[in-house]
DNA sequence: GCTTAGGATTGG
């Protein structure tokens, strides 16, 4: 039996059957034919559990579906005249259906309570009410492309319609019409509830409620699609772009659809949210800054030097949401704001910032909500935070990687295709000149530190520390073949080397030398040298010679007469090259050192023939060394306004400081001269105030380093500034 | 079993 539900008794003890739970309704024959006919209403009874649920679930208007009831007879009739019969509904067979009609939107009566199908064309999330309820307000269409108002309120937030966009599917059930400015609107009423589902025409038909219990079957599947069918082919619904941060322009308000980093509370009236979706936004996004111990979740530290990270700014009311969502949360913004703002430390001829700004109020749908992980519309987000997996936080610069990079020389250095970019000049004084003519973007440092290498860009900052403190420890040896970098070794160390060489020594007897001995003051040590019988009367004649068993300061008293001094020793009579420990030559004020790794040693059969001037790089060809360069590095630790930065001063360094490395290392003025102009970068004892400001071109450069990106920073292009 | 809101940008 089908009929309207016109009257709902209350459950009451039936006292007959034991107490057993009884419902009495009133029920009304449908069909408008039948209604001119007598008895068309009838009373139902319903016992135990049917008359709990009918209670619960069934309101009156409804049309419900009886099946499997007795009939008896009504003990009633001669009092309410209703129907001689009455139906029972009892035991386990009994069955009570609600049946749902759906009203199309343009044949809504005011007045009457409908149950009605729409497409989700604006929403607000539930805001509160100036009563004692939660507001929602939406607005649905539906194939007769009339538009709907809808309101609900309920106290409970878990009871309202979960929206995630405009082309969403509702059902929305016992909602009382009524007019409001010429149009119809709906508002929920007793017993309603609503169910959402995703509009897109291939997703699957899920629906989205917090309901206890409703009805869903496959007529409501069918409604859904034909919904849906529709709607994709409206151009309200298909214009819906989606907005990445790769594709946000300045001034918009758009819906983000992201991912939670971290959060922090500002005041009373803001939350910053850090969030990412995996794109990397055109304009340099604006960082604001949190002590760390005030942030709830992971350091974005690595997301936002590759401009990846979104700071929004979340205002007033909507906290209360914003409040309770966790990292890692997947998340959707509604009317968020962007905007270019100048941040508070930014250097004057910079690219203005973007920021976003969730504004307090519900304009415009303004708001946000988190959405569950499984979610079909974060399939893109997804798919772009995988492509991140290698971003691990972990990669942050500690000091046990800058000691790395302090000891191991950078790989050559990439320098990109310059920015095109229009940079005014700078006007301020400063203690450099930047000799590169490309004409990269100045950044501050905090920007430097969130761009993408390879890059090279141009920084104004003052040094606040360098290393190595000690200046003479700047001066390293490097291996061009096999990159080694050591130190100078220092005089104590050679000279230990050379005292052990000539203990005992015998002279040498070669058959390519000739050689001549002297005694030295000590006991039973004979100095000798000697000269390729080669050279002898050629122009080279003296230019080369072997030295045996000198102390180093001997051999550095004799190489102001001679140019160019090999110390040997004896091994079982042959001439053979010092430990590398010590210089293989000592030529007027320079000593050269050979690589340990690289070096050949072909000493056995030297060849001295064809050279002209014999130098350190002609010697070492002729002697089996791999000449090690002498090269200069310092590691300075900058500072503008937005943030500090390690840059290494590396293959640069010799142009920065005017100065030859090779001969800084044979020369205390050029050793000075470095000090004085560190001493000017750096005063000993100054604030930082009192340090110059530098021009510098940077190079931004990934290193492996066991088999991890690490980010570097070198000085390019830059020298001092000598009036 | 009343009332709430009834779309329409903050101004940080």
């Amino acid at each position: 039996m089908k009929a309207k539900v016109v009257h709902k008794g209350p459950v009451i003890s039936c006292a007959q059957k034991d107490g057993v739970e009884m419902l009495r309704a009133e029920i009304r024959e449908e069909d408008p034919l039948q209604r001119a006919a007598e008895h068309t209403s009838i009373n139902v009874i319903f016992f135990g559990t049917l008359a709990k649920d009918f209670s619960q679930s069934a309101r009156q208007g409804d049309v419900v579906l009886l099946t499997d009831f007795t009939i008896k007879k009504s003990p009633s009739f001669l009092r309410d005249r209703l129907h001689p019969c009455q139906l029972e509904m009892d035991g386990d067979s009994a069955c009570v259906y609600a049946k749902y009609t759906y009203v199309s939107l343009n044949k809504l009566k005011p007045k009457t309570v409908v149950n009605v199908y729409g497409v989700v064309t604006f929403f607000k999330q539930p805001f509160p009410s100036k009563g004692s309820d939660y507001c929602s307000t939406l607005k649905i269409t539906d194939q007769s492309d009339v538009k709907v108002g809808c309101n609900i309120f309920s106290k409970k937030l878990e009871d309202h319609p979960v929206i995630f966009r405009a082309g969403d599917i509702i059902r929305l059930h016992r909602f009382k019409t009524d007019v409001f400015r010429d149009s119809m609107s709906l508002l929920n009423t007793y017993g309603w509830s609503t169910v959402t589902f995703d509009g897109k025409t291939d997703s699957p038909v899920v629906p989205r409620t917090s309901s206890k219990s409703f009805h869903f079957e496959e007529s409501d599947k069918r409604m859904v699609q034909e919904l849906r069918q529709w709607a994709a082919n409206q151009s309200w619904i298909s214009s819906d772009l989606t907005v990445t941060l790769s594709s946000v322009q300045p001034g918009m308000y758009f819906d983000l659809t992201c991912q939670l980093l971290a959060k922090a509370v500002m005041d009373s009236r803001c939350i910053l949210l850090k969030v990412w979706d995996g794109t990397k936004c055109q304009h340099p996004l604006l960082n604001v800054a949190v002590a760390s111990d005030a942030l709830e979740g992971e350091s974005t530290v690595a997301k936002d030097r590759m401009n990846l990270t979104a700071n929004v700014l979340v205002y007033d009311n909507h906290l209360e949401v914003a409040r309770d969502l966790k990292p890692g949360t997947f998340l959707r913004f509604y009317n968020l704001h962007a905007y270019l703002q100048r941040a508070p430390d930014q250097l004057p001829d910079q690219p203005d910032h973007l920021s976003f700004h969730l504004h307090g109020g519900t304009s415009y749908g303004r708001g946000l909500r988190s959405l569950p992980a499984e979610s079909p519309d974060l399939q893109s987000l997804k798919s772009a935070l995988d492509k991140h997996v290698d971003l691990d936080e972990n990669d942050e610069v500690n000091d046990g990687t800058l000691l790395e990079i302090w000891y191991t020389p950078p790989e050559a250095v990439v320098l990109p295709n310059d920015e095109e970019t229009d940079a005014e000049a700078d006007t301020g004084p400063s203690y450099t000149v930047r000799t590169c003519e490309h004409n990269s973007q100045r950044l501050t440092l905090a920007r430097v530190k969130r761009s993408t290498p390879p890059l090279s860009c141009h920084v104004r900052a003052r040094v606040k520390r360098y290393k190595p403190q000690q200046l003479y420890q700047c001066l390293k040896l490097f291996c061009s073949n096999c990159k080694t970098m050591i130190d100078v070794p220092d005089d104590s160390a050679v000279s230990k080397v050379f005292r052990e060489s000539a203990k005992d020594n015998q002279p040498c007897d070669e058959q390519w030398a000739a050689t001549s001995s002297a005694s030295s003051r000590e006991p039973g040590r004979t100095i000798s040298m000697h000269i390729s019988r080669d050279m002898v009367g050629e122009s080279t004649h003296m230019q080369l010679i072997f030295v045996e068993g000198t102390t180093l300061d001997e051999i550095c008293v004799l190489s102001r007469d001679y140019k160019n001094l090999v110390p040997v020793r004896s091994v079982n009579g042959r001439m053979t090259l010092l430990d590398l420990t010590a210089p293989f030559l000592f030529s007027g004020d320079k000593r050269y050192y050979g690589c340990k790794r690289c070096s050949l040693n072909t000493f056995q059969n030297p060849v001295f023939t064809g050279v002209e001037t014999w130098d350190e790089q002609s010697v070492a060809e002729a002697l089996g060394v791999q000449l090690m360069q002498y090269r200069l590095l310092i590691q300075f630790e900058l500072e503008d306004k937005t943030d500090t930065l390690e840059a290494l001063l590396w293959e640069n360094a010799e142009k920065f400081f005017h100065v030859s490395a090779v001969d800084a290392s044979g020369s205390q003025d050029l050793q000075d001269k470095i000090q004085t102009i560190m001493d000017t970068i750096q005063p000993p004892d100054s604030s930082l105030e009192e340090h110059p400001w530098l021009d510098l071109c940077l190079s931004v450069y990934a290193v492996k380093d066991n088999d991890r990106n690490q980010v570097c920073y070198q000085i390019a292009n830059t020298e001092i500034r000598e009036e």
